[in-house]
DNA sequence: CGGAATCCGCCCCGATACTG
DNA sequence: CAGTATCGGGGCGGATTCCG
């Protein structure tokens, strides 16, 4: 950022509609990926199902079922079963999910640093939309 | 990340359903919210409606609109009207975006940086899951 | 140029039931 | 405990049309 390099030439990269990268952002541009790959980030350890969906509150099971597979899909997330009975099945990050981990971190932490002043301004805005349409004749 | 102390007590700041920050991070869980915000603070200057819409390949008009609004309304983003015939609207990051664009442009450059391998793994997770649904008896 | 408004299909996601 | 399967509504988002 502030390089004026993008303004020149290879800007492309991250915003043709077939670049890579592309699909990698839309992957992380997902609530529930965020907070899955936030927690197991913060915990800093492998994760059983159940402890996932305690922790990650209002989450459904189908949706942490459909997230896991996604950041497994990805290679963000490792699976592990151990087959007892009942069975024990971990979750954790990956080489590459520890890296995002931390990218996804920043944004938790920068949520919570900013959330007052964010949610401030937006009903801010939301009382000059309603205040006057149109000033009042 | 990786100090303990989330496993004790104030880890649920992140996490419940009703917490503020919550809602911040759903506003960035979104790809047009990335890509705009992204592109603002790769070029590092105001731009207008077309311009905008030219480099993000792919956004109906629709679509932005409706992100620069959001934005606007939660203060990342400025909107600025020159009243020239014809009408020139000027888009910029706010202190807050400038903010908020540092941490999304480190995310779309660590998604440039890893598209290869995740897209690897991902090909080879789904060329696993249709090779053997059962080890062929 | 910079939108607003409308129509509408698709798929996301929640709720629920069942399984090994 | 750790899932799979199915149904169904709602909303996200694309395409199109029109406007100052």
């Amino acid at each position: 950022m502030g390089t004026y390099s993008y303004a020149e030439a290879d800007w492309t990269l991250a915003y043709r509609r077939d670049c890579p990268s592309r699909t990698v952002i839309e992957v992380l541009a997902n609530k529930w990926v965020l907070y899955v790959v936030g927690a197991l980030g913060r915990f800093d350890r492998p994760m059983r199902f159940n402890e996932l969906r305690r922790v990650l509150d209002g989450i459904t099971q189908k949706m942490l079922t459909q997230t896991l597979r996604a950041l497994e899909r990805d290679g963000l997330v490792s699976r592990t079963v151990y087959p007892t009975t009942p069975p024990r099945v971990e979750y954790g990050l990956t080489t590459l999910g520890i890296d995002a981990g931390r990218l996804i971190c920043a944004i938790a932490d920068w949520s919570e640093e900013h959330a007052q002043v964010i949610l401030t301004a937006r009903s801010e805005f939301d009382y000059r939309a309603t205040a006057q349409p149109t000033p009042a004749r």
